[in-house]
DNA sequence: ATATATGCAAAGGATTTGCACGGTT
DNA sequence: AACCGTGCAAATCCTTTGCATATAT
């Protein structure tokens, strides 16, 4: 019998339920910024949640991702990544990921032209292909300053 | 003693070592253009070279792409697929992936306005961030052709 | 001759599945 | 009451590792 949060119309009507699980997942990914992987969630919740499962864990990030309430990122360490997909275009946002540690950052600045320019390629994909564009994924690649800083002394300590 | 192709330079004076397995699965990745799993490179060379075994692709594939000659594409589906790298500019491309059947088609029209910008917001990144930018990743995700005159017909008869 | 590369089998991890039980509607 | 959601354990699947052997230089 979960409560009344903000969520809970979206899964009303639906063939979704509302239940506890979906609720914690949901409320804990749109508090954090973090890129959470399954475990880091199932291991978070544990503390306050120790009933829900990993089965649950995955089941639901699945069922969000499908909803388009949560974006599943998959950056090529061996685990997928969720964050809470913000419904308010200001929210939107690109990734900066560091090849060495992991490290991911958020950068929102230099939107406005980027998204110009995705429209209008968009537009000419979709025509030429004939394919339905439904979202996209930039990403730069790179070493994070500390990364960087550690490879530029071990070359020049280097055989 | 593998013969005398046009990567062996590539390998000479360095640690590694010009080798009949690497030979083959760079001469195979450098002839499709396909995007190729661990598993199908696999398969495939089984027929001309049934000893080469799953864990040297895996090794071999991680060479190539730490020596620049492969990308490694991680695209959400389980596996890891690999494409050669050409070295040409004009080879450059970025990827239209469908998410229904992962159909991936590559594209490089439209790249210029592309590049030039993000060469801007690279710049614009590496300062801010303090981030040495090594690489870019843009991809659009969306249905193909197929997937999305299926998902039209199913959404108009569907309950 | 020596250091690197390979193959096999086993280990490791992430994610999925089968099934009986519990909770929502 | 009917049906969906959950948890557990087992099953899958991709990828990595340990180790003795084969090979390139």
């Amino acid at each position: 019998m979960p409560g009344p949060p903000k969520w809970r119309h979206r899964f009303q009507g639906h063939v979704s339920r509302w239940t506890v699980p979906r609720e914690v997942i949901l409320d804990l990914l749109c508090r954090t910024s973090k890129h959470l992987s399954a475990k880091e969630i199932y291991s978070y919740l544990y503390k306050s949640h120790p009933g829900i499962g990993m089965t649950t864990v995955y089941r639901t990030l699945d069922l969000l991702a499908r909803m388009g309430l949560v974006t599943k990122l998959v950056l090529g360490d061996g685990q997928s990544r969720y964050e809470f997909k913000s419904s308010d275009r200001e929210k939107h946002h690109h990734h900066l990921l560091c090849t060495k540690c992991g490290k991911i950052i958020d950068y929102s600045e230099f939107l406005d032209e980027e998204l110009e320019l995705i429209r209008k390629t968009e537009k000419k994909l979709e025509k030429k292909y004939n394919f339905k564009i439904l979202d996209h994924n930039i990403e730069f690649l790179g070493l994070c300053e500390k990364c960087y800083v550690f490879s530029e002394k071990r070359s020049s300590n280097d055989s």
